[in-house]
RNA sequence: GGGCCUGUAGCUCAGUUGGUCAGAGCGCCGCGCUUACACCGCGGAGGUCGCCGGUUCGAGACCGGCCGGGCCCA
């Protein structure tokens, strides 16, 4: 190394200030607090775009509780952050918190007892019936109804409590958000992002409403998302029943008879020989005696039951794909809530028709379906018995009874599901993504190569962001829906239940030629999907914007995939046609100890804030930290155990390390390691830091972690002990400056510790920042990420072998000693070892210090080449 | 049924483009109060790398098939 000037100046000497008792209590709150103090961890917002590392953090759910499994990703998450931040960008890491939607409604019902009713008046300085209910159900019956408004504002009373919470938690954690940027998904802002985006989807026709069917929770009466579906196993049975043809019988298996007043078709697969003879035909249908034809479609399929499906509108998605491509007409005689309808249709003719559907009309499916298989058993109808089967049906993911499908009017964004183009565009933007790991695009392509419709936005609930419109009443009072009025974008967030449209004045609501208000919100997605519009200040502070969009990270679970990075993706496309983000982390899930995945249940008996205590925030991050992105991890508290072992162990060997210099100074001098061995450890270092450096640019922290980790162990259990007694200047006298020996150890020690903690920094923050305290000024985590550089200046050409070969020597002897059963420090007065020849050069540099930790009086070395490892010869133990 | 991930010591996992790669930690066994650390240190035992073929001079690593586990989509 000749270019002196590649070289940074060695920092000035330090004094150190080590504490003569070190622990890892209490670090925690007391770094908290000298963090918040100092703003640590505030986002330097003059940086310009190329020097900021931003990202789109996951705003929790605020109603559920927090569980290890967030406490492991966050992690992960902040391990990026930190390393970034020390690599000299200004890091952009807001927090928020996800408040809106379902499951925040149900808790402040049962919180409060009260339940929302769009219809009513907002109630100034309203007091709810009940406050902290917590755990208990209040039936719905004793819930005391109020305006949305109302039950928007105790939403935001609750949930203002438990992100108190939630943020005490991440401060224990470590987390370094800058918490003055932190945003609520129900907030003001985040409304009027949200409003914003879907105008203007509205106004490039990238959201429209259509009047369609559409998959409907009967339980929770709103509609439902392709992405919010869940498939799961449902007991049934089926049903073999006869329709009628001229020349026979023709028996179709179903699952729900009870919509045999639906039917509009018989279906068949073209190729299918026995069905050729019927297509083009017509049947009639048993009990009801209504005509239907008989259908070819693919999609049928003929090895399930008998070849031959009746198409109901509607039974499932396969009966609207049917009914859109066939073209058939609609018989709808299922309502919202999940009962068959209170009328009887007009295409149900005959008198026993008609009196059979009197009897079913209002009842649930269930009853429903009784009633029709006892009236096909009467009539001959019904085949045999029916038969268990396990189906597959789709459930809400939040639901507990199969999704209907129901036609309503209802919104949907573009997302290209509908339409090719969009749809390549779509996967072009997931090929841009660089996911981490790579196979978790698939995952993206997988989902948006299967979508089968556009984004359906609109849910019929009612703490969330409102869709911003509202529609002119005509004369008779009817709404026009498709003539929607919206407001001006510097009037959102607005809420058209409560607010009036312009040119209209309050007293015209619900009235002929006045206006109604779109009574639906918007799906919570459509919310979260702009989050790195929401964090970033798209509409409230362009300068901002501009600095930290595009993002560059996107980190969240593999789970959430076709929904939150999707929607978010879709959202960024159209409105600023990027990506929203280079980068996306995605974290595996958090297994407990049968393998299964760790249930909420099952989470909250381990509450993150009572193992954080337990074993100390840098244990568990250490446990997060070892797990790679992507890959499912154990809930071990063994590997929380060793993450408290190396903390601590970093405190100890720190301390050791800085012990020598007395209450003189650490130097950092390079020139001043002269020791063979002391040049062999600082060039192994220098390798690590720049493996490690690689790997966390790869958003691989696993593997810098493990790197860092082992050598650190090396460090402690080999060279530590090896440099002891030299470092301590045992060869100098009383007095006296210490030796240039004794100087180099010193150096080394210094030098390996100011770059070990760094490299440790971003995994145990805490632990770290209390060593650097006592000796360096400021804080590690603003301290630069550390480089080869001086360590190289310092090990010149060394071969970092030297302490592997000197290591392996100390073990040979350690290991007499082990053996004869006493203690390390026992002296040895005369030892051969035999070296492979290879090690030899390493042992030879090292003998002094190898003699004086191994207490070798007389160390005699001999080549070996059959040895793979030195060995002791003979060995002579001094008397203890 | 399709796609993706996964199967390495009792446990949790590393093994980068095929060539000392059969590893680490925990646990286990034995030893040691050594002035950084007993929340410690030292030493040791433990595996036919899921199974069967194939490619290759050489395969946990690549290919094919099978078996087992997980997730997603039908």
């Amino acid at each position: 190394m000749t270019e002196t000037d590649a070289v940074p100046p060695p920092p000035s000497p330090t004094s150190s200030r080590v504490p003569d008792k070190v622990s890892l209590d209490g670090l925690e709150n007391r770094w908290d607090a000298a963090w918040s103090a100092q703003g640590t961890y505030d986002f330097d917002r003059s940086a310009v775009r190329a020097d900021v590392y931003s990202i789109d953090t996951p705003p929790p759910t605020v109603s559920g509780s927090l569980h290890v499994g967030h406490v492991f990703s966050y992690t992960h998450t902040d391990v990026v952050a930190r390393y970034w931040r020390m690599r000299g960008k200004a890091v952009f890491y807001p927090m928020g918190w996800d408040d809106n939607g379902l499951p925040t409604e149900r808790r402040v019902q049962n919180y409060y007892g009260v339940r929302c009713d769009p219809s009513l008046p907002y109630v100034e300085g309203y007091q709810p019936p009940l406050e902290g209910a917590e755990g208990k159900s209040v039936k719905a019956a004793d819930q005391q109804p109020i305006s949305r408004k109302n039950f928007v504002e105790l939403c935001e009373r609750l949930t203002a409590e438990d992100e108190k919470q939630f943020e005490a938690l991440w401060r224990h954690l470590g987390l370094s958000v800058d918490w003055r940027h932190h945003y609520q998904t129900i907030g003001r802002s985040a409304q009027a992002t949200a409003q914003t985006a879907f105008l203007r989807n509205l106004a490039r026709d990238e959201a429209y409403q259509a009047e369609a069917p559409g998959l409907w929770d009967v339980t929770f009466q709103t509609a439902v998302a392709q992405a919010e579906l869940e498939a799961r196993d449902y007991p049934g049975h089926f049903h073999k029943v006869a329709f009628h043809a001229p020349e026979g019988p023709v028996f179709i298996e179903t699952t729900r008879p009870e919509l045999l007043p639906a039917c509009v078709a018989l279906i068949a697969h073209p190729d299918d020989a026995r069905y050729q003879h019927l297509f083009g035909t017509t049947v009639r249908s048993p009990l009801f005696d209504v005509e239907v034809p008989v259908l070819a479609h693919p999609a049928a399929e003929p090895d399930k039951g008998a070849g031959i499906a009746m198409c109901c509108t509607f039974g499932d998605l396969t009966d609207v794909q049917w009914w859109r491509e066939l073209q058939l007409p609609t018989r709808s005689v299922l309502t919202r809530d999940g009962r068959i309808t209170r009328d009887v249709p007009e295409w149900i003719a005959s008198a026993p028709a008609v009196e059979l559907f009197e009897a079913i009309a209002g009842k649930t499916t269930f009853s429903a379906r009784t009633a029709v298989v006892d009236a096909l058993r009467a009539s001959g109808d019904l085949d045999g018995e029916p038969v268990a089967t396990q189906r597959k049906a789709n459930f809400f993911e939040k639901g507990d009874k199969p999704l209907e499908i129901v036609t309503s009017r209802q919104w949907y964004i573009r997302n290209g599901g509908r339409d090719v183009e969009l749809n390549a565009a779509l996967l072009g933007r997931g090929a841009e993504l660089a996911f981490h790991p790579e196979f978790m695009q698939v995952r993206y392509e997988n989902w948006v190569g299967g979508l089968n419709g556009d984004w359906l936005v609109s849910r019929q609930r009612f703490f969330g962001v409102p869709i911003p419109v509202w529609y002119p009443l005509d004369a008779d009072g009817e709404p026009r829906w498709d003539a929607p009025i919206v407001p001006d974008e510097a009037s959102l967030p607005v809420d058209p239940s409560a607010d009036v449209p312009a040119g209209y004045t309050a007293d015209q609501r619900g009235r002929a030629g006045g206006f109604i208000g779109d009574p639906d919100i918007m799906d919570t997605w459509a919310t979260s999907s702009l989050t790195p519009q929401i964090a970033g200040g798209w509409l409230t502070d362009p300068d901002l914007f501009a600095r930290v969009f595009p993002m560059d990270l996107r980190p969240q679970g593999q789970d959430i995939i076709r929904t939150w990075l999707f929607s978010t993706v879709v959202r960024s496309h159209l409105e600023h046609g990027s990506l929203p983000w280079s980068d996306a982390a995605i974290s595996g899930w958090i297994l407990d100890p049968d393998r299964k995945k760790m249930s909420k249940s099952k989470g909250n008996v381990v509450t993150p804030m009572g193992l954080l205590e337990e074993h100390g925030s840098d244990a568990v991050r250490y446990w997060a930290a070892s797990a790679r992105l992507g890959t499912d991890a154990a809930f071990e508290v063994g590997q929380m155990k060793i993450g408290r072992r190396l903390a601590i162990k970093v405190l100890n060997a720190s301390k050791f390390a800085l012990s020598f210099a007395g209450d003189g100074e650490v130097p950092l001098d390079p020139s001043l390691v002269t020791e063979p061995l002391d040049k062999a450890m600082l060039a192994g270092l220098a390798d690590v830091a720049e493996k490690a450096t690689a790997a966390l640019e790869g958003y691989d922290h696993t593997r810098a972690l493990e790197l860092t980790e082992t050598f650190f162990w090396t460090f402690c259990d080999d060279y530590l002990e090896l440099v002891k007694d030299r470092a301590y200047g045992a060869d100098a006298a009383e007095g006296t400056p210490a030796s240039p020996a004794t100087l180099s150890a010193r150096t080394s020690l210094g030098l390996a510790l100011d770059t070990l903690l760094r490299l440790f920094a971003p995994v145990i923050p805490f632990a770290t920042e209390e060593v650097w305290s006592w000796w360096r000024e400021g804080s590690i985590h603003r301290a630069p990420w550390p480089v080869a550089t001086p360590l190289r200046t310092a090990a010149e050409d060394a071969d970092p072998s030297v302490l592997r070969a000197a290591g392996s020597a100390l073990a040979a002897l350690r290991k007499v000693k082990s053996e004869a059963k006493v203690s390390q420090r026992t002296v040895l007065t005369e030892v051969e070892l035999a070296v492979p020849t290879g090690d030899l050069v390493g042992v030879r540099l090292a003998y002094d210090d190898l003699r004086s930790a191994g207490r070798v009086t007389e160390l005699n070395l001999v080549a070996d080449d059959a040895l793979e490892a030195p060995a002791v010869r003979t060995a002579e133990l001094a008397a203890s």
